[in-house]
DNA sequence: AAATCCGCGTTTTTT
DNA sequence: ACGCGGATTT
């Protein structure tokens, strides 16, 4: 979200080379002696170091929450390279998250000198590889533009609408999950389940089919790939292609894949082709922590990697180096209640600390301000805003929290939830520039073909794309003959023109940075009239978004040429291996325009977290993974939520559990976050589309062991005083000063009668009805009631 | 072709 | 409650 963050670490990258990492201080040991393998251990404990030192084969690293599982992959890819087991660039690390990948690029780059090791996700993996190979399956060029879920949406839409179907009835959305579903597990086995599901909400498995067919050659006729796409055209490149296979089995000498729990069908099946010559496959996770099933994950992928490489060996890390004895035994009573996984102790030697702390507030609101208060008190006894963390299920319960905490000024920065992207202005400069690059691509072509304004109206758009379908032409390409423009008549024909000489005047664009291209864009349109024309009564501030986006590309361009710099040298000092020994001949991640586009698809611009923002941190569970902070507030921990309703619908009779075991896990993933301090809330009653409805706790708060929570039994100490702990939260006592029915006296609203009282503590809040004002909620904490005598 | 109005789905989770 | 898309106006 932060743009200018990204700005400031663009600026401080090109001053000193790459920052410190959020878990900087874990990497103090061997930053001196980088390069010496001994001085790489150092700090290890046994098991670290036998994962980290595997001198190759298979490798099953099996790691529990805080077992310094980032510590060893990055301290394995280094020792790899001191050893000369492997150079940097034979070795392709992958991990599942964006920010996973940044901090174990930093982190890798600390101890190790040289850069050019491919870490990155699955999918900037893929897009990368694709870069350069995709023409050889003949359907796209390398220039070929990634569609994210909305764009993938509109696509569908547009077919929909075209098949002669209606598009509220066959949702887009909808019909998009079933054919990425079908896509992402193995495609035969699921099309029979999809299909059903499909038929059961009302679509016809011939729509489905229909749709997908029509979706596929849209891709390719637009030279776009979808999400899903990354992934399988690599694996049908590695399929049809056995050399391009092998070229790639050959240079990586070493493959590492994170979170190897959470891997689909496709991915497995990549990271086995990738490990084909070498057999160096190093996979690390954590089945408790297998949390993306509805992704099409399949958690047999870790559980059977010893069936699958006889020959591997496995490590386990069970020390937990991260959490309090109470927080980790609280995660290990609550996993205990899943079925069938094998017994993984996890263990630490720091002491129990302090309790776990439940609270139940009124409603989603009350809840909100819980966490601000919460947050105040611990910022008072010096905790420092970015230890905290704050985490929920679902996306819409950002919402709540994000006004509490403004309303209480606490400084806060929020991870996923687009946002960003989603604003009208920015799609639109970001399709101007994927036209630019990729000509074909009709999606973008239709976005931007009438923005800003010039006359051009659905049905003359849609006589000209007739015309443009009729031949087999790309939209853009359509326009530049005579012919097809003299078809439509009006102010649509000029329209047209004046977009044509547009596009040609872009045309130079193509190669040049980001910003520069942006700029050119920008020029070219004329801001003002288009902003004109967008209502701007809603307040929001489209120059300063415009603004932003410059800003980031400019920051991405500087960031880019200055890696590409890097592994330039790299090269140039390195090895002359040639191509055919897969040595990394224009093996850079892409720069300009084109590198920008790839990198504002696959990188959500909020995974770039800052450590020392200063800043509390609010995300999804989901996006908690991997990560870890002091203190830790887990909100809406509630039935229908967590779990929630969808996930035990899913429930099958098959596996009557699997839905609730996968939040169970969910729920683990939360727990093990905290290090020090942990905050579970929940609600009575929470608003849902519009209307309030009732909420009981979830039972995976009965599943945690009463001595670890605060006010829990026995523990001897005053759990009553509560101070114990930071001594922050205030005791649950009912507050005894009013009545409901009360007479009352406001100083501003006048006299009233309560007509309401809820919560307790600092949460104590009284409805009262004032005649001349109307039902006032007050928070007893500040508003001086007084009772008067009746009559 | 733009402006306004109405009804419906939204809220799992991410690349 | 809200926002989007479709349908209806102007």
């Amino acid at each position: 979200m932060d743009w200018m963050q990204l700005q400031r670490l663009a600026a401080e990258e090109a001053a000193h080379g790459p920052r410190a990492g959020p878990r900087a201080g874990s990497e103090a040991g061997p930053a001196s002696g980088a390069g010496d393998p001994a001085a790489l251990l150092e700090g290890l404990n046994p098991e670290q170091r036998a994962a980290a030192t595997h001198p190759g084969g298979a490798l099953l690293i099996l790691a529990g929450p805080g077992s310094g599982k980032t510590r060893v992959i990055t301290r394995r890819i280094a020792w790899l390279v001191a050893t000369g087991r492997a150079q940097a660039w034979e070795i392709a690390a992958i991990t599942f998250t964006n920010k996973a990948a940044r901090e174990m690029r930093e982190r890798v780059e600390q101890l190790l000198p040289a850069r050019g090791a491919w870490i990155s996700t699955f999918h900037a993996f893929c897009a990368r590889l694709l870069r350069r190979e995709i023409e050889l399956l003949g359907t796209h060029t390398r220039d070929f533009t990634i569609y994210d879920t909305s764009e993938k949406n509109q696509l569908i839409k547009n077919l929909v609408k075209e098949l002669g179907y209606d598009a509220t009835r066959f949702r887009p959305a909808l019909l998009g999950g079933w054919i990425s579903a079908r896509k992402n597990r193995g495609r035969e086995a699921f099309e029979a389940a999809a299909e059903a599901q499909a038929e059961e909400q009302g679509i016809e498995a011939e729509v489905l089919q229909q749709v997908e067919r029509r979706y596929a050659a849209a891709l390719a006729r637009n030279n776009a790939l979808d999400f899903d796409d990354l992934l399988l055209q690599v694996l049908a490149l590695f399929e049809r292609q056995p050399g391009v296979r092998d070229a790639y089995a050959r240079r990586f000498r070493h493959v590492l894949v994170d979170e190897y729990q959470d891997t689909n069908r496709v991915q497995y099946e990549i990271a086995r082709h990738l490990a084909s010559h070498h057999h160096n496959l190093a996979v690390c996770g954590d089945p408790d922590q297998s949390i993306y099933s509805w992704r099409g994950a399949d958690i047999r992928n870790i559980l059977e990697f010893g069936r699958d490489n006889p020959a591997a060996r496995t490590v386990r890390l069970e020390q937990n180096y991260r959490s309090t004895g109470n927080i980790l035994r609280a995660a290990e009573a609550l996993i205990r209640n899943n079925a069938g996984r094998q017994d993984k102790r996890i263990w630490s030697d720091k002491p129990a600390g302090e309790p776990i702390l439940v609270c139940e507030c009124a409603d989603e609101e009350d809840e909100a301000r819980e966490v601000a208060l919460q947050v105040r008190a611990l910022q008072a006894r010096g905790q420092r805003l970015d230890g905290i963390a704050v985490f929920y299920r679902v996306n819409f319960m950002q919402r709540a929290l994000e006004s509490a905490l403004r309303l209480a000024r606490v400084p806060y920065q929020i991870v996923g939830g687009l946002e960003f992207y989603d604003r009208r202005e920015i799609r639109d400069l970001i399709a101007y520039l994927k036209l630019i690059v990729n000509r074909r691509d009709d999606l973008a072509f239709r976005r931007v073909v009438n923005v800003p304004t010039r006359g051009i109206g659905e049905k003359s758009l849609e006589q000209f794309s007739a015309w443009a379908a009729a031949r087999g032409l790309p939209l853009s390409e359509a326009l530049l003959h005579d012919e097809a423009l003299a078809a439509i008549k009006g102010r649509a024909r000029g329209g047209l023109q004046a977009f044509r000489e547009l596009l040609v005047r872009l045309e130079p664009a193509q190669g040049v940075d980001a910003a520069v291209a942006l700029d050119l864009v920008l020029g070219e349109i004329g801001v003002e009239r288009w902003l004109g024309e967008m209502d701007d009564e809603s307040g929001v501030d489209r120059e300063a978004n415009i603004e932003e986006l410059r800003a980031h590309a400019a920051a991405w361009d500087r960031m880019s040429s200055e890696l590409a710099r890097a592994l330039a040298e790299v090269e140039t000092a390195g090895t002359t291996a040639s191509a055919t020994d897969g040595a990394p001949d224009a093996d850079r991640p892409p720069t300009g325009l084109r590198g920008y586009l790839q990198e504002i698809a696959l990188v959500n611009d909020t995974d770039a977290l800052d450590a020392g923002s200063g800043k509390v941190t609010l995300m999804t569970l989901h996006s908690a993974k991997g990560l870890e902070f002091p203190v830790v507030f887990l909100c809406g921990v509630e039935e229908e939520l967590l779990p929630h309703a969808r996930a035990l619908q899913e429930n099958t009779s098959a596996d009557p559990e699997a839905g609730v075991e996968e939040e169970r896990r969910l729920f683990y993933v939360g727990i093990t976050r905290a290090e020090e301090r942990l905050f579970l809330t929940h609600c009575q009653q929470r608003l849902h589309f519009g209307q309030t409805s009732f909420c009981s706790p979830s039972r995976f708060l009965d599943e945690l062991p009463k001595e670890v929570l605060a006010g829990g039994a026995s523990d001897g100490a005053g759990d009553q005083d509560d101070g114990g702990a930071l001594g922050v939260y205030e005791p649950k006592t009912p507050d005894a000063t009013f009545t409901e029915g009360e007479r009352v006296e406001h100083d501003h609203f006048g006299r009233g009668t309560i007509v309401r009282l809820q919560g307790s503590g600092i949460n104590a809040r009284a409805t009262v009805r004032f005649p001349a004002h109307g039902e006032k909620i007050l928070l007893l904490q500040y508003a001086k009631l007084r009772r008067v005598a009746k009559g």
